[in-house]
DNA sequence: CAAGACTCCTGTCAGC
DNA sequence: TGCTGACAGGAGTCTT
């Protein structure tokens, strides 16, 4: 279940391996993704150059000499640098891009969410970029932004958050977590937020997002020949997967509730 | 417009 | 033990 914090992890570990490298081919074992895959991406990446790999929101973009390859790894998706002729293709290995130093970009995916996008428009303009709101470690993301965006919102903050026209990359398990350390209730009203609770939450989802990025950056090496999962069990979860267990900070017992198909756990103590 | 339902998919696990 | 059904969950799309 790949957070920002993991799609960022994944971008700074396969970078190294192919930038600046050609692409000599593509091998699509699976075309079904959450959208089909053009049939046409061989011949589409042929010869191209990969000249960086940037990231907006959970979207990896690897810029090539013409266009951008869009990358979502959705629920279970990863990439791994594999060898195509030593490493045999596993099950859900749906996906090779091949280069020129005959190394590739191994696309795994078992439940097929994620997705795999061509484009030659300038890729902030695509239409799943275009409106996505501002990245939550940038400075664009602060407290006077996120009260400004949650006015006359009805919405519980959970959901609110989670939305990524508002901010993106904050999932389930992030927004989880920022809940309980900024002292906020799921189940709260955007439009219910004070300013203090901007700047708290604001603080706290830089926070938890940061931590997780850092200790991603410790499975790097994973990533060749490896299983290149980083994984957020290394991430100490105060609320996330514990309903029924003692609050750390209190010891009442944790709550759990559905907010639209989400879970959310909370503190009924701690979060107000 | 906002909000909620629905949808894609498979591994995992509870219940029988 | 093996089957069945519920469930998880990102995010685009459709409905209200």
């Amino acid at each position: 279940m790949p957070e920002l914090p993991e799609v960022e992890t994944t971008r700074r570990g396969v970078l190294p391996h192919i930038k600046g490298k050609r692409v000599r081919d593509v091998l699509i074992r699976h075309h079904q993704l959450r959208w089909p895959i053009d049939a046409q991406l061989p011949e589409l990446l042929s010869n191209k150059k990969l000249i960086d790999i940037q990231r907006r929101g959970k979207y990896l973009l690897f810029q090539f000499t013409h266009g951008y390859l869009m990358i979502h790894l959705g629920m279970s998706g990863s990439l791994r640098i594999a060898n195509p002729v030593a490493d045999e293709p596993k099950l859900h290995d749906h996906v090779d891009i091949i280069f020129n130093n005959t190394l590739c970009l191994r696309f795994h995916d078992p439940r097929r969410f994620g997705a795999i996008l061509w484009t030659e428009e300038p890729v902030e303009q695509h239409k799943l970029l275009a409106k996505l709101g501002p990245e939550p470690l940038s400075n664009d993301f602060d407290a006077e932004y996120l009260f400004k965006a949650s006015r006359k919102r009805s919405k519980a903050v959970k959901q609110f958050i989670m939305d990524s026209h508002i901010v993106v990359g904050v999932g389930n398990i992030y927004a989880n977590e920022s809940l309980f350390t900024a002292g906020i209730r799921p189940t709260r009203q955007a439009g219910k937020l004070t300013r203090k609770n901007c700047e708290d939450w604001v603080a706290e989802i830089k926070k938890v997002l940061a931590r997780s990025i850092k200790q991603g950056g410790t499975t790097l090496r994973d990533f060749v020949g490896g299983d290149g999962q980083p994984g957020y069990f290394a991430q100490q979860l105060f609320v996330y997967g514990r309903a029924g267990e003692a609050c750390v900070q209190c010891g009442t017992i944790l709550k759990e509730i559905r907010q639209g198909q989400r879970s959310s756990v909370y503190c009924p103590q701690c979060q107000k």
